[in-house]
DNA sequence: TAGTGGTCTAGACCACCCT
DNA sequence: GGGTGGTCTAGACCACTAC
């Protein structure tokens, strides 16, 4: 348990932390500025401003110009969750990935995934829908729609092969994307595809994503029954 | 839609994320060190190492001493989620927030939430359950018990007046936590509070938090059906 | 307009770790 | 051993905005 130096950034934003932390600075007080503190500490004005833009990033600090820096009044917490490939989500589990390629068709899909993405209700799409196990019991469903026109060759991938999931984050790239969670009641066609009772819960996961404004890709996810997000703050 | 200047670090970056994202650099390749990168933008190598460093911290480059930088290998989204005080979450979608303070008492709790905590089982903790409406309809049923030994004063907290979620977080400090959504299905209790029908899918938070090794709170938070969390990639 | 944070620079030294 | 990233410094100029 080194304490770090203080005069380095580390030390400083430990010490800075400590002192919001300890309610020495109070929410909603101003705190000294970068120059009064850099000599307090005894190091760079650079090195405090490090310090203290992390903890702003992280939501600690409030910090305008003129005005100075002070003490969020609302501390978030900022949570930051890794989604990873499918495939090494299950591995890292120390199981057995293996997915079965369910649907690959080519449709128009539902008036409800090209609103939200925003493009013509007539637009054929690829459709993709695929179960992925963990140690041969389901994982989760994965049910994709993707935009042929922004995918060059998606029409002749082997998705039995590489998982959609795995194929597009290796070769699609995304600038922005929305992402919801929520809880769903099964269906009875995902009850039977997860091997699962109907009714029971779900966690679901919603994504979209586009690159520079064109639409790439629109995914549900089904887990199946009891599996748990986790995350440490 | 103004093209960031290059020789900024922000403009270093998006030329950098422009490599990646168009396989000029493809995933796993060496990329120029800072120097030659610095030199190619005409600009100092603290600028591009600041660029280099936040993508890194994205999880796109991959860094090491001597060994140089890569692009990396399974790009991970991380998605970055914010958690308000739940107050100010019914707040900012346009809802008139109330709560209704539903239990508060000290009392040994399950072992379940002992052992969780690493507590001894015969540890007595406040148990308060409340629940948070907008609009004066049920929006989540919070389920918490908190370490009397470490807040002090807790026991005398009027938490009809302030949510337990709201005192806490303006008054008890945490260094870590733990952090699991899952979706379960609504007993007969929590159905009956959340104005719901037994069985119906519920997104659950939960969350347990620790002040430098020392147990904080753990809590339960059953949302109404249909609650979605969103966020931006 | 003046105080504050935001950023850039050129240089330096160091820690790490590949070869 | 030596190349690379990690960090610190002292100074400078700029952008924003409260006053």
């Amino acid at each position: 348990m080194r304490e770090p130096d203080t005069k380095s950034w580390r030390g400083v934003q430990t010490e800075l932390l400590r002192r919001i932390n300890e309610r020495e600075w109070t929410p909603g007080s101003l705190v000294p500025n970068e120059i009064e503190l850099a000599q307090e500490f005894g190091c760079a004005r650079t090195t405090v401003n490090r310090a203290m833009r992390e903890l702003a990033d992280a939501g600690l600090l409030d910090r305008r110009r003129k005005a100075g820096t002070r003490v969020a009044l609302h501390p978030i917490s900022r949570i930051v969750l890794d989604i990873p490939i499918i495939r090494l989500e299950v591995e890292q589990r120390n199981a057995e990935w293996r997915q079965n390629l369910l649907e690959k068709t080519s449709c128009v899909p539902p008036a409800s995934i090209t609103s939200r993405l925003g493009l013509d209700s007539k637009t054929t799409m690829l459709h993709v829908r695929s179960l992925h196990y963990a140690d041969n019991h389901p994982f989760l469903h994965e049910d994709r729609w993707m935009n042929i026109d922004a995918l060059p060759g998606v029409e002749t991938v082997d998705f039995a092969a590489i998982s959609a999931n795995e194929w597009l984050i290796q070769n699609a790239p995304y600038t922005t994307g929305d992402i919801a969670f929520t809880a769903m009641n099964a269906n009875k066609d995902i009850a039977e595809i997860l091997e699962a009772v109907e009714g029971v819960a779900i966690f679901v996961v919603d994504r979209i994503t586009w690159n520079k404004g064109e639409p790439i890709t629109c995914v549900r996810l089904s887990y199946a029954p009891g599996y748990r997000m986790n995350t440490k703050i």
